[in-house]
DNA sequence: AACGGAAAAC
DNA sequence: GTTTTCCGTT
């Protein structure tokens, strides 16, 4: 079947307010698990909802770290049915396909609560931040449990991480630091990915994107996130540092998540955890838990982060060293890794995320609100939402039924907009100790020192690519 | 609701 | 390899 769906049309090329590798690398969108699959796949569709704050009701971070509820399964799989061009999705498939996530690890299940899910972050961040060098940085490792207290280490074995995501450079440089230039191919043949990874891109302290990468909507952080998220930026947590869209904007106000909110933003906060140095011990455990609201600062204003829940009971100990110790071992280091002699903190300024919040009471209604029943307000579109499927080709003629199965199952909100609160981060979190994350945090600082005062506002694309070219020798 | 096998589809 | 679809079981 040829579906004309969005998540074909809406990949790139991209509006040019797309600032690549802002957010993550273009890869992250299109694990090509299978050749030419471009596919979104499903944890990060589930990552890219449990960000936008337009989808607080519908799914949202909730009790421990990492854990998210499903409040409206129907809407999801609808959603998800939508992007997939799978009109008959329900949430009986989806949850199938979660629970594909199990054995990979990449999810499970926090038992006990009902639709209620947990991210294994550890795996999620490596796999798309590949050249975070485990072994060196501890600063991931703490999501050790994810497994939960028990004594299973994580899986971070080269197999399953491969097997989440094959463009992992495992072997050889043809991982994702490189650029193929498959659309455009390039004179200086591969070449990393430093858009990618703009905090890699130079020694400087701090750099920030030419403006003309920036759009309509600059950004003045002195260090630009690799999620595009700043968190000393004033209202950083508002999400409102997320560019949205003007009426008219080139940029199609449907479906497709603006990068600059990529769902994976929300995974710095694995570190911010880690830069709690109360971290009350004890893990609550995500199944011990008898709801979901553990932590939940009731009354606290809504921040619509794509971060999971602030990780209460983040166990600092040893354990959580092995796994990432163990994959630096097993692993022996991709070679985009240690090669390059960086040792990432990767995203440590990111440490300061979950300061405070978002201006109360301005959460814009879930599309699912907008659709009526305990929803209000069934008017205008939203960023996730398509309401043509005409270019949708169905398996059969049923189509109709479509909307009428999503609608079936009952609304479960749970506590409603209260309920997605984000537990307090701000008086538990140290203050940045530098405005660079990676500065005063990292342990092995990229030699870089001289390189150019890289990536100067004004700096010039012939510039970069020297650096790049630089970087590669690093590199070889 | 949640799980997981199986097979087909992609 | 991932997701969809179907379905029996817990």
């Amino acid at each position: 079947m040829d579906c004309n769906c969005v998540s074909d049309l809406l990949l790139p090329p991209v509006p040019t307010l797309w600032t690549p590798g802002i957010a993550f690398p273009d890869w992250a969108y299109k694990p090509e698990s299978s050749p030419g699959s471009r596919q979104i796949q499903l944890w990060h569709f589930i990552l890219e909802l449990l960000q936008k704050e337009e989808y607080q009701g519908v799914i949202a971070w909730q009790g421990d770290y990492g854990e998210f509820v499903i409040k409206d399964p129907d809407e999801v799989a609808r959603l998800w049915g939508i992007r997939k061009c799978k009109p008959h999705m329900n949430y009986d498939k989806l949850s199938r396909a979660l629970r594909y996530y199990y054995n990979k690890r990449i999810l499970h299940k926090t038992k006990g609560k009902r639709f209620t899910y947990k991210f294994n972050f550890s795996k999620v961040v490596l796999v798309n931040y590949p050249l975070l060098d485990m072994a060196n940085s501890p600063f991931l490792l703490a999501q050790n449990h994810f497994t939960n207290g028990s004594s299973t280490a994580p899986d971070c074995s080269p197999e399953a991480l491969q097997s989440l995501f094959p463009r992992l450079p495992d072997s050889g440089r043809a991982g994702s630091l490189f650029d193929r230039g498959a659309t455009a191919p390039s004179p200086e043949g591969d070449k990393l990915r430093l858009d990618a990874f703009p905090f890699l891109s130079s020694g400087a302290p701090c750099y920030s994107k030419p403006p003309s990468l920036l759009g309509p909507y600059p950004r003045s952080p002195p260090f630009d996130y690799p999620w595009g998220f700043n968190p000393y930026l004033p209202g950083a947590f508002s999400l409102n540092n997320c560019p949205k869209l003007p009426p008219g904007s080139l940029y199609p106000s449907h479906f497709y998540p603006n990068p600059l909110q990529g769902g994976l933003s929300g995974l710095p906060h694995p570190f911010s955890s880690l830069l709690h140095p109360g971290g009350e011990a004890g893990d609550r455990g995500g199944t011990g838990a008898t709801n979901g609201t553990a932590g939940g600062p009731a009354g606290a204003p809504a921040a619509r982060l794509g971060l999971p829940p602030y990780p209460l009971g983040m166990s600092m100990g040893r354990t959580d060293l092995v796994g990432g110790a163990a994959l630096g071992a097993r692993e022996g280091s991709p070679p985009g890794v240690g090669g390059l002699g960086i040792g990432l903190g990767l995203g440590l300024g990111l440490g300061a995320v979950g300061l405070a919040a978002g201006p109360p009471g301005a959460r814009p209604q879930s599309p699912s609100e907008r659709r009526g029943g305990v929803k209000q307000d069934p008017e205008s579109d939203s960023d996730l939402e398509i309401t043509d499927l005409s270019d949708c080709s169905s398996d059969n003629d049923n189509d109709h039924e479509f909307s009428k199965t999503a609608r079936s199952r009952s609304q479960i909100l749970l506590e409603g907009k209260k309920g997605a609160m984000m537990p307090p981060l701000a008086s538990s979190l140290p203050p940045p100790m530098s405005p660079h994350p990676l500065k005063s945090l990292v342990p092995l600082t990229p030699p870089l020192a001289s390189l150019p005062p890289a990536l100067s506002p004004s700096l010039a694309l012939h510039e970069r690519h020297r650096e790049t070219e630089t970087l590669k020798m690093i590199h070889s």
